[in-house]
DNA sequence: AATTACGACAACCGCTCTAGT
DNA sequence: GACTAGAGCGGTTGTCGTAAT
């Protein structure tokens, strides 16, 4: 058995609103506002309109401050950083955008922004969000010729590769909006491919081709890197390795937390980091051991 | 001038999520 | 906990204007 029609499809207009429409439905929702129920007010209203497609037409066109029109250079920097961390989670990079709709967004990029990229880098296809096993190298570098932009500023512009120290991931986070602290890291701001946050500031972290590199002990492939700005990113979301650096820090993520191998911590140490305030729900991950990996 | 192709954007559809019962 | 209705979201389609042929 299917869902009901959310209305009765026969006896409502489709199509362009005119705008007579525009002004009924914005009369009404001046008045009244929503009233919390979608559903009903096309008929309050006085309008021949499906619940949803008010709801739409107010959300997306007639809702005060909705910005119309070009989208600026800093617009198109905060989008591509956003899809290059979300995806197509529209509304999530419009929350980022005011006075900007999501279907904005979706329809401005799919008719622009990622043929743009795509000239740029031809290896950006689709919609599949910048996760790692999606890899696309480069994929920011169209952020080269420019300073970042709010949300992703760096007050680090050198040429610094990674610096471990004290990282203290607290709380837990998500792969994509993660709220993990951390200090000492430095990035080189046109290398953005994540984004999450530490210590509260909105920061990507690094990813470059990760073609060439080198380890400790002189071998070289893919997933062993030195500098951060060859970092390697492999599938995070089920507990895998998302970014490895200097061979001895390699961070995961499983169900939203974040994880550290500690390949150079003793276990007692490990022990004692986990009774620490900045590892609340510490665990081993069992399919890590080998690895030492903890999530916090 | 007529037709076609294309781009931009508005709107729809169907699904998931969520809150209320 | 199960069920339901409504809200919200993202993918897709429709419409319209304009440029190209």
């Amino acid at each position: 058995m299917g869902r009901a029609p959310c209305c009765d499809k026969a006896n409502v207009k489709k199509g362009p609103w005119s705008p007579e429409e525009d002004a009924k439905l914005k009369e009404y929702m001046e008045k009244h506002g929503t009233g919390g129920n979608w559903i009903a007010l096309p008929q309050k209203a006085g309008l021949k309109r499906c619940g949803k497609s008010c709801r739409l037409r107010w959300l997306n066109y007639l809702r005060p401050n909705i910005k119309h029109g070009q989208f600026s250079d800093d617009e198109d920097r905060i989008i591509c950083s956003l899809f290059a961390s979300f995806g197509s989670r529209w509304s999530i990079i419009a929350a980022h955008l005011p006075g900007r709709t999501d279907n904005d967004i979706k329809n401005y990029w799919n008719t622009k922004l990622k043929k743009k990229m795509m000239l740029m880098n031809p290896s950006v296809k689709g919609n599949k969000p910048h996760h790692p096993q999606h890899q696309q190298p480069n994929l920011l570098t169209i952020l080269q010729n420019s300073t970042p932009a709010s949300p992703l500023s760096f007050s680090d512009n050198s040429n610094s590769y990674y610096h471990h120290a004290n990282v203290s991931f607290t709380g837990s986070s998500n792969l994509w909006t993660g709220n993990a602290s951390a200090s000492n890291f430095n990035f080189q701001p046109q290398d953005i491919t994540f984004m999450g946050h530490i210590q509260n500031q909105p920061v990507s972290m690094v990813a470059g081709e990760a073609s060439s590199c080198s380890s400790s002990d002189g071998s070289c492939n893919n997933n062993q890197i030195t500098h951060i700005k060859e970092t390697e990113f492999v599938d995070g979301r089920d507990g895998t390795l998302i970014q490895q650096v200097g061979g001895a820090h390699n961070y995961y993520l499983n169900n939203g937390l974040w994880g550290e191998s500690l390949l150079d911590y003793g276990m007692d140490e490990i022990k004692q980091l986990a009774s620490t305030d900045n590892c609340s729900n510490l665990f081993f991950d069992e399919k890590k051991t080998e690895e030492r990996v903890v999530y916090y």
